[in-house]
DNA sequence: TGGTATAGATCTATAC
DNA sequence: GTGTATAGATCTATAC
């Protein structure tokens, strides 16, 4: 995929670059990932899917040597049970989830920093937020990109925060060719158990051209 | 039902007593809600109904001429669409979803103070969150009182947040008999359309009595 | 009527 | 094997 970034709080001096490499890395190889929704009046239809993605990102940092989940310590438990992704003194979180969770991932992660709580044997020094991009279809009130951007800017504006952070989205080209892993699981809902997966070519229509006017915004095209 | 408060930065000089007095006595003389259950493993058994305690706090504070989801302005869209409820100087937000909600709900409510945003023609000075506690079983997740409170708690320690909030908790004593209103819905999951509803007498059972040990904590039974 | 955007409801997955 | 706590997945409800 491609991806875009924000950067707040000088994240962009405070992150080491090899650390950076390896994220970056991770997310430009990986393909686009979808599943079919279950929504009443778009069943079947191909939507952005969170299990694989995270799947994927999983087992790319993993033997790179980034921590997953990382248990949060005692005095901070009312804060959760665990950290998505850590190594050194940097945070990951993969956020696809509802977009509460983009000031709650925020906000804990300014309290892991101002506290300079230990990552990976080493004090926090800034976090890293993984989202989507709005343009592909999603399951409703996921969180997206731009709106993590549009919340982020604002509490940068107010001086809300003071940790480091950088927003990465992942995006496509529109139109364009793409390789897609387009996933069934054992269940139509929840479940992580693949049942079938296939790799294949496909795009992103994007409905603001003329002659897409009867597709929906953002469609996954696969073939 | 009972209810604990937890005010931050001054929310008990702030908040009109009036206001408060509407507030206090809707949720005072309000009954216990539950439903059903339809998680695996528990499936029929009754836990706390956001549903019917929501319908009921609106069908009260309208009448008393709280305006309900007030519109959040163009200029802070990307804060959400909406407010719960609001009067004069005055934010209400009543969560029962899943725990991210409430740093959401508590930075937004940040920036529209920050920003002296109009709640019903008068500039936002006051926010008031209404959950529940610990106490009841509930869906997996639900934002719960203690939790809420430890967040701000430390959130407050830190100085990341100006705006005055009273946090509400939802309680009753265990091992008591109480009114509850048990209502059955259309559909097992997500429905609000009453089926069926019923006023009983129950409790909330303490697993850590003797006596109960055979049961799950805060069980709530009727009879 | 259908699409969009939350907001809310509430499940499964997973580790302890 | 059971209960607890998130974390994550992802639906329906509702208004525009």
């Amino acid at each position: 995929m491609k991806i875009d970034i924000t950067d707040y709080n000088h994240a962009d001096e405070i992150l080491n670059p090899q650390l950076w490499k390896e994220i970056e890395e991770t997310l430009l190889k990986m393909p686009l990932h979808v599943k079919a929704s279950d929504q009443a009046s778009k069943v079947g239809s191909l939507i952005f899917d969170p299990v694989g993605t995270n799947q994927y990102i999983k087992d790319e940092l993993v033997p790179k040597h980034w921590k997953n989940n990382i248990p949060i310590p005692k005095r901070f438990d009312f804060l959760g049970t665990d950290i998505d992704f850590g190594k050194r003194d940097t945070l990951v979180e993969v956020q696809f989830s509802n977009y509460p969770f983009l000031l709650n991932n925020t906000v804990r992660s300014e309290l892991f920093h101002k506290s300079n709580m230990d990552i990976d044997e080493e004090g926090m020094k800034v976090a890293i937020i993984i989202t989507k991009g709005h343009m592909f279809p999603a399951s409703n009130s996921t969180l997206y990109y731009e709106q993590a951007q549009n919340q982020l800017n604002s509490l940068a504006e107010y001086n809300v925060f003071d940790v480091p952070i950088r927003l990465v989205g992942l995006i496509e080209d529109f139109e364009t060719d793409i390789d897609i892993v387009s996933t069934t699981y054992a269940d139509k809902r929840y479940s992580r158990t693949i049942t079938k997966r296939d790799t294949v070519k496909g795009k992103v229509i994007d409905t603001n051209t003329p002659n897409t006017r009867r597709r929906k915004r953002g469609t996954i095209v696969t073939y």
